[in-house]
Formats: C-alpha cells, structure tokens, sequence
RNA sequence: GGCCUCAUAGCUCAACUGGAUAGAGCAGCUGCCUUCUAAGCAGCAGGCUUCAGGUUCGAGUCCUGAUGGGGUCACCA
C-alpha cells in the first residue's frame, strides 16, 4: 500500500541522514495501529534499535517528530516502548472515503501482464460430486477471483478424467443390469445415474469376492500365502485388488472394456460417450448451482497419451535414462529425492507422464506465465516431482508453476468413507442448507412482499452464502472438519451475519431521496470510534486481497469481510445515520454506509458470494 | 520404518509470517426491539498455545527432541 511504503522510504531516509546508516526497509514493520491504542498506524522500531545500536526513548521521538513534520497526513504520535503509533489527519480520512467511493476499481490491482492458469475441481466421471469436490471448486474459483483482482488474466481450466478402469465399471454394470435405463427415464440427474451403476457394479462384485473365497481356490491362496500370521479375514482384505485382476470375472469384463475403448472399439466408444455425456449433465448443474465457470476442458482421454514423445526427447537429452527392461526413469536423488518412473518397460504412460505433457500442451494454448493446481495435498508428493522434473526440463513457466494443496475435509465422526456411506453428496448439501435458509428466514424475515420466485432466491443466495463462508473461511492448508450442523448456522461468524450487514445498508440506501448526494461532510471533524474502525478498515482491503493473492487464500479475504461486517453491525448499533444531528455527520455516515457496502460485495464476491437486497 | 504435514478456550476457527495484555464464533449464563432489518448489539465465564529444551530485546510463530493425529512412500490415478 502506497502509504506504508512512503512511511518507510520517509524513515530510511532521515535515519540515513541523521545517523549516516542506510538501513533496509524491510526491517521497519508498519501495520495498522491495534485497537486498544490510540494512533492509525505502527511502527515497530524494534528492529532499527538493533541495527543502530540507539536507545527506543530516542529513536522513537526522532522518527516521530520526522513524520509529523514531513508528511501532512500524519498529524501526531505517541509511543510505547518500541511502538511509534502515527494518528493520521481528518483531512486525509476525508479525501480517502472520498476517493475510495469514487474508484469504481477500488480493491482491484492494475494488470500486471502476467497469464496465469487455475485448474480446480477435476472430477472423475464415475461419481457425482461430494463435499471433498467442494471444497476444492470453491477454493480454486475463488482462488481464481482474487488473483484476477491482483492483476493477472486467469484462465480457468479442469481435467476431466473420462477413461480408466472407473468409468468402464459403471459401462458394464449398466450394460448387465440397467435395462436401457436412461436417467430421463429414471428421472435422476446424470451423474447420479451413472454413479448408481458405479456402485452397483462394486455391490457385485463384492457379493462375488465373498462367494469365492469360500472356495477350494481360495483356501489354497490363502494357504500358499504363507502368511499365516495375519488372520484369514485380513488377508482376504488386501487380497481384493489381486483377486479383481486375477480371478474376478466382473473384473475381467470391465479390464475388456477398457481394452476394448483403448483400441477404440466403436460400440464401446460409444456407450463411453453416453455415459459420459449424462455425466457431464449432471456436473454442469452442479456448477450452475455453485455459480462457476471455466475457459477451457482437458479430457483425459485426449491427454493421457501425450508427454510420452518428450519423455523420449529428454531421454536423448541426457535429462532421464532408461533401465534394461527399456522403463524409463528419472533421477532426483540429487535433490534428495528419490526416482520417480517416466514410462513403463512396455513403453505405455503413467500418470506423471500425462501431467508433464498437459503442462507444455497448455502452454502452446495459453502461454502462460503462471500454473496453479488445486489439487488435495495427498498429492504433494506428486507435485513435489512434477514440478522438478518441469525445471529439469527448462520449461519457461517452471518458476510460476504453484500446488494449492488443501486438506482433506472430515466429518464430526471422522473421514468421510464412500464404503460405509459417510459421502456427503454435493447436490444434497446444497439443497439442506437452501431449505434450512429457507426455514429460518420464514422465522425471522419479513419478505412476504415478494414474488415467490424472489423469494426462492433470496433462501438460494442466504443457504449457499452459509455453505460457502462456512468451508472458505478455513485456511485451505488445514483439514477441515465439515459439521453439517453448523454449516447451516446463519448467526455470528456466518456468511449470513455478512449479507444481513449488507442487506441494513441497502435498507438505509433505500429511505434516500432519489437524488443520489450524499451532501458535503468535510466540516465532519468529530470522527467517532465505532467510524474510524471502518475507514481504517476500508483502507486496508486492497492489501488484504493483494496477501491473498500471494498466499492463494481465500481465508484472508473470509476474515476480513467478517471483520468489517462486525465492525459495520456496530456502528449501525451505536450511532444514528439518517437520524444524525448534524447534516455533514449524516452525509459522512452515508459514505461510510456506501463505502462498507461496496467492499462488502467486492469482497464476497472475491469469494463467488451473492449479496442479497433483502433477507 | 523413511520423508512430509498438523497440534491454540468444551467445539469450530483467527492471530497481518518474530511484535503490545493470544482473538472471534458456537455452545452456557445476563441484559437491549413504540427509533435506519434483533440473521443484530453489549456483558459474564472459558487459555501453562500438546510436552521438554534452545535461539533473542521479544516465540503460538524459528531450531532440536518427544508424544499424538493425518498424508505419502505402485510399471494406480
């Protein structure tokens, strides 16, 4: 922010003149004065007592009296111990308030020229989504918002991973037992229809499992195993995936259609199709429904064969080698890590081969500067190596290449376990916290003046405002625990309690006069407390979203807008704004009012938040 | 077991990246609606920041170790 910077280069500066020492700016911290003391904002002069070697009771005046005689909006100071508090002019909070409701952008950073490219949600198309797919899609568009509003062209892009072994067992469940069931005729939305065969299958073929090993063959597996130790349940348990590639004769169906659809088998291919188009249907109201986008689709069935030829190029290259069995691998022990396989002994790709060839395919459509992954951090690893091995590579973009690593989302009860049920399916949650907005607004709102459809609306946009604050709020790094019980909460640190701080100033917006004025209030001088909060706070939002920008966190962005919020709940409490005694009190407070809506909404909106006019 | 990561009020989360007396919400208890939307405001209570050392003017934050969660160590994705 540009005042920080001028306080800092202001101190430099005399402390170079002064003392004769050119001290970096970075030792001087500046950050808005705490609210238990008097001032605006603090220097912490810690760190130059240091580097100088001069006592804080000289120090601090020094750089104090400097200041105030150097720079007008600074109108004093007081000191406590190594703190230097600066309290800024009346006429400066003025021609703030007046400029930032001018600046139709304010919040937003100037372009910066800089590409970057966000994938989020990446789904597979076996499954409809759940609570684990939410977190990410909201974190990834928000995410995207908010680098957008510090300067760069994003592009928003998913991989959809179509093909594998997943979506065939859905194909051959349907196949065996749907009946030329369509979801129209189901009447169920696509993915869930496709996922009801993906778990049908997995009921079969369980029933199957159990049947088998109750035969002679697998007593004699059992037996040969040789690891008696480990009792027969247990072993049958870590069995499953050999018995699926072995013996399973489901198994072998499914590992035939995907044969079958890798030879590109026409009438495979074409049930891939449908299913996948049914699925897609589902995902896009699923999207609607969360209010995101994207520029661009990767499918994985038109990636997973690339990289393989660049593999092959960084192999005469000398960057990987290959292994007798003709594998191909690469070599991080340098960098203490381990090797990491490229291409298997017969020559097919492997998961990181695709990722590296996505990378430079999205760089020849994009060219962008920067890449960001959302992408849970169980994959760290992963990334870990992808990212190396795209420096080893020289790649141009290898610097901005960025895994926004979220943790997984758990339950009150622990981890969610498709198993035993504990999914928590995305078009459920939302229609649960939808009716339980509904439900609490029929308690306490009066919009009975409204169409029914306004009506929906507003419970639409107050139950998803709940859902979304609720899951973005939490620093993405941490595993979050869900608790459907307070997801739905609409008081105190809410999405709600923002909307409501929102909704009271478009009320007081609405009593105006149609002439839009807000009346001249530069003879306000008598800037009350609960007031100053807010300008203090105004003025520190686009650093707020410049911070969230650097870290990829909407969480910043989450806290802030609470914090306002609070702080507008209690100026709106403590003093009256249409009702003010004075004319220039009324007209500041106005401003104050238009100010805190417009950030309010900036700042939602920075997190795919709706505000409502009403509630 | 190796590596990575997390641990803060009963519960869910903050703490401007090393700064002032660790803050919010929920849950519990008290007050405040003839006045701009009470989905609100104010108050009470709740803490040896998992433990043990270290670094320095100063540590929830950095270093070492311990304990306890989670992740990952596939020619799976």
């Amino acid at each position: 922010m540009l005042l920080f910077d001028k306080i800092r280069t202001e101190i430099v500066n005399a402390l170079h003149r002064r003392y004769g020492k050119t001290v970096d700016p970075d030792l001087i911290t500046v950050s808005p004065t705490r609210r238990e003391f008097t001032g605006d904002m603090t220097v912490v002069i810690f760190p130059l007592v240091k580097e100088l070697r001069i006592k804080p009771a000289e120090l601090g005046p020094f750089i104090g009296e400097h200041l105030v005689k150097r720079m007008p909006e600074v109108e004093s100071f007081n000191q406590i111990q190594g703190f230097v508090n600066l309290s800024l002019t009346i006429p400066f909070w003025h021609s703030f308030l007046e400029r930032m409701l001018s600046d139709n952008r304010y919040g937003a950073w100037p372009k910066n020229g800089e590409k970057l490219m966000i994938e989020f949600s990446s789904p597979n198309t076996n499954k409809p989504l759940h609570l684990g797919h939410i977190r990410n899609i909201l974190l990834g568009w928000s995410c995207s918002k908010i680098v957008e509003a510090a300067g760069f062209s994003v592009v928003r892009v998913q991989v959809v991973n179509d093909r594998g072994i997943a979506i065939c067992k859905s194909m051959l469940a349907w196949q065996q037992f749907g009946n030329d069931e369509t979801p129209d005729s189901a009447k169920m939305k696509g993915d869930h229809f496709v996922g009801k065969f993906y778990v049908l299958f997995e009921t079969k073929f369980a029933e199957e499992y159990r049947q088998w090993q109750e035969t002679e063959e697998a007593e004699t597996v059992w037996k040969k195993s040789g690891d008696q130790n480990d009792k027969r349940v247990t072993f049958f348990k870590e069995y499953k995936n050999t018995y699926f590639n072995e013996y399973s004769a489901l198994g072998r169906k499914a590992k035939e259609l995907l044969q079958k659809w890798e030879s590109g088998d026409r009438n495979t291919l074409e049930l891939w199709e449908r299913m996948n188009t049914w699925v897609y249907d589902g995902f896009e109201q699923t999207y609607q429904r969360l209010g995101v986008q994207f520029d661009k689709l990767y499918f994985e069935s038109e990636t997973w064969k690339l990289g393989k030829q660049e593999i092959l190029d960084g192999v005469k290259k000398g960057k990987f080698y290959e292994k007798e069995d003709r594998s191909v691998w690469v070599d991080l022990s340098h960098i203490d890590m381990d090797e990491k396989i490229l291409l298997r002994s017969d020559g097919t790709s492997v998961y990181m081969t695709q990722d590296i060839g996505t990378a430079m395919l999205r760089y020849r459509d994009y060219g962008i500067d920067r890449m960001v992954y959302v992408v849970a951090d169980e994959q760290n690893y992963h990334f870990k190596v992808l990212f190396e091995i795209l420096n080893l590579l020289d790649e141009p973009y290898s610097d901005g290449l960025h895994h926004l690593a979220y943790g997984m989302v758990d339950l009150p009860d622990g981890k969610m376990k498709s198993r035993e049920g504990t999914v928590v399916d995305a078009d459920d949650l939302m229609d649960e916290v939808i009716a339980e907005a509904k439900k609490v607004a029929l308690e306490k709102s009066d919009i009975s003046d409204l169409t029914d459809a306004g009506q929906e609306e507003i419970y639409r946009t107050i139950g998803m405002a709940a859902l979304k604050f609720f899951i973005l709020k939490v620093n993405p790094q941490k595993r979050m625990i869900f608790d459907p019980g307070a997801s739905v909460d609409m008081q105190g640190q809410t999405g709600p309690y923002i909307q409501n701080a929102y909704v009271r100033i478009r009320s007081i917006e609405r009593k105006l006069d149609d002439n839009n004025s807000l009346g001249t209030y530069s003879k306000y001088t008598d800037i009350q407390e609960c007031e100053k909060v807010l300008l203090n706070q105004l003025f520190i939002y686009p650093e707020v979203v410049r911070k969230a920008a650097a870290d990829y966190d909407p969480s910043h962005v989450a806290g802030y807008c609470y914090d306002l919020a609070k702080s507008y709940h209690r100026f709106y409490h403590d003093v009256p704004i249409l009702g003010a005694d004075v004319e220039e009190a009324k007209a500041f407070r106005l401003g104050l009012n238009r100010g805190v809506a417009k950030i309010l909404a900036h700042g939602m909106d920075l997190l795919g938040i709706e505000m409502p006019e009403r509630m």
